[in-house]
DNA sequence: TTCCATACATACAAAAAGGTGTGTACTATA
DNA sequence: TATAGTACACACCTTTTTGTATGTATGGAA
């Protein structure tokens, strides 16, 4: 049995637990303007590998942030989407692009 | 001379860098309430280690988000406290708290 | 026949993040 | 005199995350 301390469910950890990490977030925000195959999420997120952006789609996926749909063709073609619970990332996104600017006014 | 690609410089990625990781929106929430001392904020984090702590406190306040006031007491005295830029904070943490409520309701 | 494109998988390595345990300075208090 | 409290520092270790380099299946184009 583990100890689970008072905070360990707060809705901070939760967003982390989702969202956390160098590239789902930018991948989220690619996914906005609508569904992307995986090369053209690859060429608008340039530094991102192959392996990284495969790994975190698929995590995406299994949280229900994002879907996953093959054409069964060949060579492959697949098609990744928001869902309802993803495009609900939208605002914190945006409240992430106020905060870098806000920070990066000359301002006190 | 570094290559960089496009996308190096959004705004997504400025807030990663500043608040990214597992413990800085924790500290900072905790410290929206007003100025709280070391021992505070270790109580009010239950499974922080000092160290983390410390370690994030200083990031916090080299990144300009807090301050450190030491009162030169003997017991040490410091107080960390949010600067306007730190506060600035607060709409990103309300729109985490909103994410993950919607996330965690049952539609779809 | 060789090559290309696509969307992966897999093994391995490097780097970053996080955690544990101990030590320090100083004073007050028991 | 021994102990406690505060806010650290430092060394060391483990885990997690990220990156690199290859390999695979398939069919069509050259």
């Amino acid at each position: 049995m583990e100890k689970i301390p008072i905070s360990a469910r707060c809705p901070i950890r939760t967003t982390l637990d989702l969202l956390g990490g160098k590239w789902k977030l930018l991948i989220l925000f690619q996914l906005f303007k609508g569904p992307l195959r995986l090369n053209e999420l690859r060429k608008s997120i340039p530094d991102i590998s192959e392996k990284m952006l495969v790994q975190e789609l698929k995590i995406l996926v299994d949280s229900n942030l994002a879907t996953r749909k093959s054409f069964g063709e060949v060579p492959p073609r697949v098609e990744y989407k928001l869902t309802e619970k993803g495009k609900a990332a939208m605002p914190l996104i945006e409240a992430m692009r106020e905060f870098a600017i806000s920070y990066e006014a000359k301002e006190p």
